[in-house]
DNA sequence: ACCCAGGTGGCCC
DNA sequence: GGGCCACATGGG
């Protein structure tokens, strides 16, 4: 079972020989990592870059910054990513909500990470994934990402059928991985590698690493 | 021309 | 609490 195939980590082992230790998430600093969050949902990377780079080219790639933004000229900037029009007004209310009422990221930060968590679900804009995001690589908190990539994965493992939700998801990844923070970073970024790179037809092509943990023949649900 | 990408919020039942 | 749908650009 997939209990099984997690435990004594020998997924991430697998992974971890093949792709070497991603240091993932690109960018700079906590702001840029957040703002990164919000604006590739969605959306491919590449796009958000384009976007990122517009931001730092205007040098207006902050919380502060963009919690100020005329939305006219916030939405040029971040148009190549996509949902423009929504990502610049939900981006600029979180950046307004986290400067009005902790004035910096750090401070917004350095809360328990449940409290923290239900106040990023509680932004508009913010969804279980990008909540995720912004704590494990922005705020640095142990805590599993679930994105499509990830979902692919286990379902692959899984055998296909069983669909599980976001916290059903994560309450089995963090239950059977090590509350690590870099660990918890790579994995997930372990994760996307997988998934640009393989699982993407239906039958794993043979040199997908999951082929040798997913042999399609015991697809159990406990 | 179609399908997808590191989702989310608003409706509806 | 789940099943649709709009949201928008850029690349295969």
């Amino acid at each position: 079972m997939l209990h099984d195939r997690i435990q004594g980590g020998r997924l991430y082992k697998l992974l971890r020989d093949r792709f070497g230790f991603l240091n993932w998430w690109p960018g700079d600093t906590r702001d840029e990592i957040l703002i990164g969050a919000v604006l590739t949902q969605n959306t491919s990377w590449k796009n958000v870059e384009k976007a990122i780079k517009n931001l730092k080219a205007a040098d207006m790639l902050s919380i502060e910054k963009i919690s100020h933004a005329r939305i006219p000229q916030l939405q040029s900037m971040i148009r190549p990513s996509g949902y423009y029009r929504q990502k610049a007004q939900r981006l600029k209310g979180i950046c307004k909500y986290i400067t009005a009422n902790y004035g910096t990221l750090n401070c917004f930060f350095s809360q328990d990470t449940p409290k923290l968590r239900a106040e990023l679900l509680s932004l508009s804009g913010i969804g279980p994934e990008t909540a995720d995001s912004i704590l494990l690589y922005s705020a640095g908190k142990p805590v599993f990402v679930i994105d499509a990539y990830t979902r692919r994965a286990v379902q692959r493992i899984y055998g296909e059928k069983h669909e599980m939700g976001y916290s059903d998801l994560q309450s089995l990844l963090q239950g059977h991985v090590p509350a690590d923070l870099r660990l918890y970073k790579d994995f997930h970024a372990q994760f996307v590698e997988l998934g640009k790179n393989y699982c993407k037809k239906k039958p794993l092509c043979g040199a997908c690493p999951l082929r040798q943990i997913c042999n399609y023949a015991t697809p159990q649900i406990p």
